[in-house]
DNA sequence: ACCTGAACACCGTTCAAGT
DNA sequence: ACCTGAACACCGTTCAAGT
């Protein structure tokens, strides 16, 4: 049930701007009993931008869906921006995979980190175009890089360089991910008449282009996502094999 | 002069939605001459999204810098979607890079395309971050892929291998090109109440970020985002070694 | 304590009309 | 051919008021 867990631990990144909504939780209750909660509410728009897209998130929209007016919506969050926030921890919260890798292996953490990014993408595109680039610094989106981080470290990384190569492996995890869902050059996920196609292309001054037209028509694969990180993997592992030796 | 590099190349992908503008720019001008253009259009709406930001960018607005009202500029451009898509394009025709190497170096071509796209991003982040994530299938966009495709094939790589690699290096490139915009976890480049610090995470669950809280602080940097392109490069390198000592 | 009604200040986009 | 005025059907968000 990644939704409730997503919802509690991500409660550490709300202080402040929706205090009443977090006091009252656990508080014994007194007054109406609450219709709605941030869980409930996050949820709700999660599904409907998987359903109907990201115009399909309006705060009167999504009132209605919860059978409320949208100025409800307002006590649990704070914004639209803050319930599209809410909306991209939740996704996090999905990535789960280093619950299942215990091993201190920094391969198999680098791994999973990007397999989980890679799988959330394809189950909410909608949901990843509109807030897989945001910057989340909550308790659940940190635990997995914590786990990584320790990995990297224990793996032979100096401080300096496991950031940095979090820091690689994340970017690439994310670049590639966005990528596969709004298309790769010349070989686009929707239909669009003011693209361009191969054949459009004068043949003289894109001969590699026209040589590999069958090839970038191939639909991207989760193996190739994992495969890039072999490569990465590949370049780190030569590093750390260089740095032993010289030591 | 990129601007207008952009626009005359740019126009290529807008064949359909805009066709009476493009038409009448060839054919010799009748009726009252045009105080609008695509280019310039486009070029405003970068600037206002450079000087105040995403939310500023409304066609109203847009109108209004250029004496204009909204509606005026539907007749250059489709909708706010293919404006943004313009934004983008001329964004990538900044990333100029492929001109100045002519080596056929898949190294360099590698580079030259990794560093322009963090440019630009530096440049423009604000537009990045609305704009750096679409597909762009235009001429302009297409010539240095035509370039780093060539120079991958003239390197050795399969066909099939080629159109991979260059899914990886793009990817890598802007997926870190948006965390440097957006912020990395633990050093987030805007202010916001609502995120964690590492002092806020208990010591005992994430050991790992608490030795490394001052590095999680570092400033993310160019070289930093060349030192990733430069392990791929790596593991890339030692695949073309293995390839041919088989062969 | 929680939700609502009415209102404010906007949006993108259409369409017939003006010059 | 190019631009405008007025209007349509929405937005996110506020605030005082209801229960």
């Amino acid at each position: 049930v990644p939704t409730v867990v997503a919802a509690k631990q991500g409660h550490r990144g709300q202080r402040g701007s929706t205090a009443p909504a977090v006091t009252h939780e656990e508080a014994p209750r007194r007054g109406r009993p609450a219709r709605l909660s941030r869980p409930a509410i996050l949820a709700k728009a999660l599904q409907l931008i998987d359903d109907e897209g990201a115009d399909a998130l309006t705060m009167r929209r999504l009132g209605g869906e919860l059978g409320v007016e949208a100025m409800s919506l307002y006590r649990h969050v704070a914004s639209k921006r803050a319930l599209l926030d809410g909306v991209a921890e939740q996704m996090m919260a999905e990535v789960v995979s280093y619950r299942e890798a215990q091993g201190d292996d920094w391969v198999e953490r680098a791994r999973n980190l990007v397999i989980g990014i890679g799988a959330v993408a394809r189950r909410h595109p909608e949901a990843f175009e509109l807030v897989g680039m945001r910057a989340l610094n909550t308790e659940v989106a940190i635990r997995p890089i914590e786990a990584l981080l320790a990995a990297l470290r224990a793996g032979g990384f100096s401080p300096n360089r496991a950031v940095t190569v979090y820091r690689h492996l994340s970017g690439y995890a994310r670049g590639y991910a966005m990528s596969e869902i709004v298309g790769f050059t010349l070989n686009p996920t929707r239909a669009d008449p003011t693209q361009l196609t191969v054949g459009e292309l004068p043949a003289d001054e894109f001969p590699t282009i026209h040589e590999l037209a069958g090839w970038l028509a191939r639909e991207p694969t989760a193996d190739e996502f994992i495969a890039g990180l072999d490569t990465i993997i590949a370049g780190l592992q030569q590093e750390l094999a260089t740095t032993r030796a010289a030591a």
